[in-house]
DNA sequence: AAAAAAATAAACCGATTGGTCTTTTTTTAA
DNA sequence: TTAAAAAAAGACCAATCGGTTTATTTTTTT
């Protein structure tokens, strides 16, 4: 790995956090000049534009939110409980670094959807599968005969989205988690309930 | 009603979409001046800063949701019918424009919520309003004899707002309605079952 | 160890930013 | 109708904006 990788990696996670907060409109270069303790010139030799960074970033926040779920579902075998990972991360969700500043999915998607094409691109395959993971492990139950064969996997994935992502907004911008708990709890108990 | 209350009224009506659209940070002074066709020196005559527009443009923004809620639910005297205003109208938000650029709430509270605390208060605000009215409408079904005596009014409120919020976030950012519709179809459902 | 290449910092650029002040126009009051 | 007040336009301001170019430092190659 060469010194500008190492650099690039750097920017890429001092500024993940910085976008999430600010949004892309928000975050100036000067901000990343300063997240990032590095020259103007040097975050220009490592990526084209502000753009790229931008991208990166989401990128970058997307991936942790991805890997800590993978780590969670493997560690499990049992479909209900691989779907009951996602309201039991979003309501703990003081705990994880990357959403602090809320979503990046959702803070993305708000922002970039009548602004910034490339963002909307990345939020919205984020969001596909998203969908598509969930998707797959209610077929996966099915099989595996833990969940009702009535099921239908694609409204269960897009009420679980729908659900978490406005509940996530409203612990946001409240400042408290009642409501995110309470749907938590909701979202538990429709999960719950397709099991055989 | 003076001249320029007229004209502070024409500002707020012209960049209630703008800020809607693109965002606080996104919206410059000038992108203000081009949608109301007037100067800079006439909206800071009308407005102490750039904040209040956004202030006033949000409250806009919201009165209007508000207003069309109101003209339906009142339409009605059955708590169900009441309660199934609410996906029915965000399933057809194509038809009104002030949902074009997605809801004012969601893009307001995602994005001033690290930002800017004038516009996350009005967003809380506006959220907590919107709760309660639903919890109100609920509780009144209740005693009417429409909704189940065992309904928690708190719990569907939150994660109504929830499923409405998110489902509609996924409509903006994929440009599609499919899951809107799963999720609202979800959603009436729900309320549906909630009938004596 | 020296030279070349890569990486980074700093200076620079034109344009835009939110806001202020002066001038002009329009409206209102007498 | 005229004068005063209000409203709006236009000119101005310092600072910031994203990006480019030049200079310096660091790393890599020989």
């Amino acid at each position: 790995m060469s010194k500008s990788e190492n650099t690039k990696q750097l920017i890429v996670e001092k500024t993940a956090p910085l976008f999430n907060t600010k949004g892309y409109a928000g975050t100036s270069m000067q901000d990343i000049m300063s997240a990032t303790g590095l020259s103007k010139g040097c975050i220009y030799g490592n990526f084209e534009n502000k753009d790229e960074v931008a991208l990166a970033a989401f990128d970058h926040n997307y991936s942790q939110i991805v890997e800590h779920l993978k780590v969670r579902i493997r560690a499990t075998e049992n479909a209900i409980e691989r779907l009951l990972v996602y309201p039991n991360m979003y309501k703990n969700y003081f705990r994880y670094p990357y959403l602090q500043a809320g979503c990046p999915i959702l803070n993305t998607a708000t922002e970039a959807d009548d602004t910034h094409p490339g963002l909307k691109e990345r939020a919205a395959a984020a969001l596909d599968f998203w969908k598509t993971s969930i998707e797959n492990q209610i077929k996966r139950g099915i099989e595996r005969k833990e969940i009702k064969r009535d099921t239908n996997p694609e409204a269960i994935a897009v009420v679980m989205i729908s659900i978490i992502e406005g509940a996530f907004m409203q612990a946001k911008v409240t400042n408290r988690t009642k409501e995110l708990k309470i749907a938590m709890e909701f979202l538990e108990k429709m999960i719950t309930a397709l099991k055989v």
